[in-house]
DNA sequence: CTGAAAGCGCTTACAG
DNA sequence: CTGAAAGCGCTTACAG
């Protein structure tokens, strides 16, 4: 009876139930205008047959697939298991499904690939990380197929379209603030790559909360990178090695925070009792190293669960919303480890 | 003309080809018995409209759902990424897409959630990844609503059901042999939880190697570990604190190796000149820290293309393959970087 | 080598 | 509050 192909279907609840398909199927839609008995004796059999509505015949009569699409690339893969968790789970809850696929960002054939994706399978939804959501091939060829997106820590909002992202300034602030309490004035500052908005945002937040505490950060203590951990351990070794060193690192990411750890430890500088290191992202590293970094929580699942949402309300809105709902700020979290010390 | 819902369908390909859509369906499905100017009609016709055909009609139509289900559960999301890679890049090549779905492994409604994912979507196969794919309740689920599985490096092979993995034992004996030809003889060994397969195959690939080189491993520098860094950095702690330390430490995954790393740098040991240290699988991690890591890849994206094929091959297979094609084993990679040098 | 017909399992509009 | 009919866009048998 559970047997591949034999599963019950909309007439076999109908029959049994004694109404017909239309009745069942409003039930199963939650669409109102079903007597309460009659709505509570289709469940019944539904629950007894075990049956379950097929996403291919839902989605060729109604035209929603179910279906949420997860475009992403990700080499170092920090961040797509963060979003599928929120988004799988949140897709569980409201009755979708995440599909993803792993694009290369210069693919020559991106634009074929997504297109290949979104008419075959007609997402009801697409949501897009970085860097992909800041690709305007991918946006052009996701506009041009009518597919609702909404794109994850995108480089700058896009006006009409929807996006979630977390305040890089406002948590760099918190940071800068957290080494100033500890009694360090002399902080280095190691930039991620310029052409990431989020290395200006959080650059910016360093500055405003030293000035906001008296402090003029001092230029020769601001080293560029490039959000790698050759990057972070050449600029430490740098800064390190000067004739004034700093008390304290901020690393724009954790992979360069890292590579301040390996070229303090090279240096014999003990950290944190010499040297405190903050980083950015709190990755899957962050918590494994020696000393374990001080450093943000982007909240990436939460992001994906909100980009769900965004997603499945925005099919049933009547009305387009608003610019302001369409971009939505979620709260980070700071993460206090042992690489920060009073000095 | 690319609005939303007035895409092509294969009535208008067939039209504008001057034929039935019977011949379209043949052409796009790669059937013999097609002429060769009509194929090529058909196909400059759907180039020109740019037509793909829809997964829910094929679907509903023709029993097949051309998705592919992966099921996982990886907090540490150190495996799902390469998973994916591999994946979808397969799926894309053979025409098929990836529905992610992540649950937890003692989630109380595990089964309900695999019924809904598996009588909504139909997919043609599934893959499943540790622990997920030794767990015998999603293994009966999967098995009554008839969905074909691969599973990903399993505790154990299951008679007729398809696996494909790696060869720990002799990757663990490559990386006791390099320990042993830089002269190494005192070799710690770190084990994984008992109640994992390759904890056991990676101690025996050890011992093999030993012995094989004409080395007794002393007992007294086998640990007990489970695979996370702490129980890595206690047991480190154990070994490199006693009267007769190892010169190398064999940790078994490297979690556990950067426990080590960071017991041997709070003892102001310096690794790899005054100890060598090996992890197994090629964390992304391994390579970020100082010294960085010598271990093992695992072939995680190789495995999960492989799996994709065995899925969408097997559903066109007439005789069932037998037992021995089913178990697939594939070359790992040893990774040597600079954490282990010659004593 | 090619096609006309039936049907997959639902939802949509339309009635009552 | 409920239902009979049509149709979504394909593939599967079956013919010729």
């Amino acid at each position: 009876m559970s047997a591949r192909g034999s599963s019950p279907t909309i007439v076999d609840v109908a029959r049994e139930a004694g109404v017909s398909i239309k009745t069942v199927s409003r039930v199963l839609n939650h669409e109102p205008g079903v007597h309460e008995s009659t709505r509570e004796q289709v469940l019944k059999v539904v629950e007894a047959l075990r049956y379950r509505p097929k996403q291919s015949a839902r989605s060729l009569a109604g035209g929603r697939s179910f279906l949420i699409g997860l475009l992403y690339y990700d080499p170092s893969a920090i961040f797509v298991g963060s979003v599928q968790q929120g988004a799988t789970l949140r897709c569980r809850e409201l009755g979708y499904h995440l599909v993803v696929e792993s694009l290369h960002n210069d693919a020559p054939d991106l634009r074929q690939q997504i297109d290949r994706m979104v008419l075959a399978l007609r997402p009801d939804g697409m949501i897009l990380t970085p860097p992909l959501c800041d690709n305007p091939e991918v946006l052009a060829a996701l506009r041009e197929s009518g597919t609702p997106c909404v794109l994850m820590s995108p480089e700058r909002d896009i006006r009409g379209v929807p996006s979630v992202r977390m305040d890089d300034v406002h948590a760099a602030e918190e940071l800068t603030s957290l080494l100033i309490k500890l009694g360090h004035e002399r902080i280095a500052f190691i930039k991620g790559p310029p052409d990431q908005s989020a290395s200006a945002a959080r650059y910016q937040g360093f500055v405003s909360a030293m000035r906001a505490h008296g402090l003029e950060p001092d230029l020769e203590l601001v080293q560029p990178g490039d959000f790698s951990f050759a990057s972070g351990r050449d600029a430490a070794q740098q800064l390190l090695s000067g004739p004034k060193p700093p008390t304290a690192v901020f690393a724009s990411n954790d992979d360069m925070a890292l590579g301040v750890l390996a070229a303090a430890h090279r240096l014999g500088l003990n950290v944190p009792a010499e040297l405190s290191v903050v980083g950015f992202d709190d990755s899957p590293t962050a918590a494994l190293v020696w000393p374990p970094l001080t450093t943000v929580r982007q909240p990436v699942a939460e992001m994906a669960r909100t980009a769900v949402e965004m997603l499945v309300q925005g099919h049933r809105a009547e009305v387009p919303a608003d610019d302001a709902d369409l971009h939505k700020v979620l709260a980070h979290e700071l993460i206090v480890r042992d690489s920060t010390r009073a000095r």
